[in-house]
DNA sequence: AAGTGCACTGGGCGATCGTCCAATTATTAG
DNA sequence: CTAATAATTGGACGATCGCCCAGTGCACTT
């Protein structure tokens, strides 16, 4: 039976592996940084997961789903323009440099090379961009799957330049997200 | 002295290093794959390069820096919504998961634990934003500066997202894009 | 108190790591 | 052709890797 006190270090175990990913990369994180960084003996990782890449698949699997569905409800009943405010603002949470954004990056890459893994990512991101294009659609954007594709990996793009880029801000980067939103050529009536 | 025969054997090294690097990741290429990729022996690694993560450096500084130079020349006098299908077609060469769009991103995540490597990025990207900002400015594109920033970045997103995303094509993506480089509805452009 | 089983420790296994270096070969200078 | 220098090889060094496992501690039942 798995105990509570099991449950506990699991968990801890995980948390240090989504910081030590961002840190040192998916490929540098070893049973026994890792067990160190959670408090634990080296032993336990095995223990508990059947191999250290299962380990950091749950733990990178669980942070994504995690961000992925709670922007989603942040979004939901928002105005686009007010939405996209809001999620940049909330991105400016992550300097770009810090071991989440980080995460996000390693995942991707490490998705290229562990079949379990893309299947997770994937299925986390369709279900992201879904809700994305729900959510445009209701606000009366233009083509609202194709622009929750663009959308979508535009966001990640400008968290993956912000580590090289301190210049690329929400401020910065808003006004023009924001015409990717607006209707085509056809001239209406101005918002705002 | 340098002769040729060594500028070649440096030449096969970096080119290994760039494949190994998308292939494996930047920590798991090891100098004795490398070596056998490049058909020389274990130890010419640290005889023509101080250090294996120096060669690391070298190699993707080298490969982003020709990919960005030979795309501001490729861009330089086209219409920007030509260019931007130019551009975009020309990434459909990249098929997201193939060895040199995982250079670039596993480039980006190394630069934010190395200085030297993370200096020699910024000098790139920085050249590239400039050059991408003219096209844009003579293009007529309002606010070139950010415009570029989020361009770039969107496209490299765009390149993150694709291994994960099949559909994600250059069709099915330019005409999102080009809504970026359209002036918004309401002609004067305010600002607060 | 003895028994049972999960949680956990710490060290050992062979393999591989980055780096270094003596020895060997290829190239060039005199 | 010989001497000198550059280029290259393959193996040695200690450290670290993922994984495994015999042994210990602890909570709970009987």
């Amino acid at each position: 039976m798995t105990t509570e006190r099991s449950r506990q270090v699991r968990e801890r175990l995980l948390g240090a592996a989504a910081e030590l990913i961002g840190e040192r990369g998916w490929s540098a994180v070893s049973t026994r940084v890792l067990a160190e960084r959670a408090g634990v003996g080296p032993g336990l990782v095995h223990y508990h997961y059947p191999s250290l890449n299962a380990l950091l698949n749950e733990a990178a699997l669980g942070v994504l789903a995690e961000v992925a569905d709670q922007t989603a409800v942040h979004l939901r009943g928002t105005a686009p323009q007010e939405g996209l405010d809001l999620a940049l603002g909330a991105l400016d949470a992550y300097p770009g440099d810090d071991p989440t954004s980080a995460l996000f990056i390693e995942a991707y890459l490490a998705a290229g090379r562990d079949e379990e893994l893309r299947r997770g990512i994937t299925d986390v991101l369709e279900r992201f961009r879904a809700a994305l294009a729900d959510w445009l659609r209701a606000g009366g954007v233009p083509d609202p799957e194709a622009t929750a594709r663009v959308l979508a990996s535009a966001v990640d793009g400008i968290m993956l330049h912000r580590a090289l880029d301190p210049d690329l801000t929400a401020g910065a980067v808003a006004p023009v997200l924001r015409r990717i939103l607006q209707p085509v050529p056809v001239a209406t009536e101005g918002e705002r």
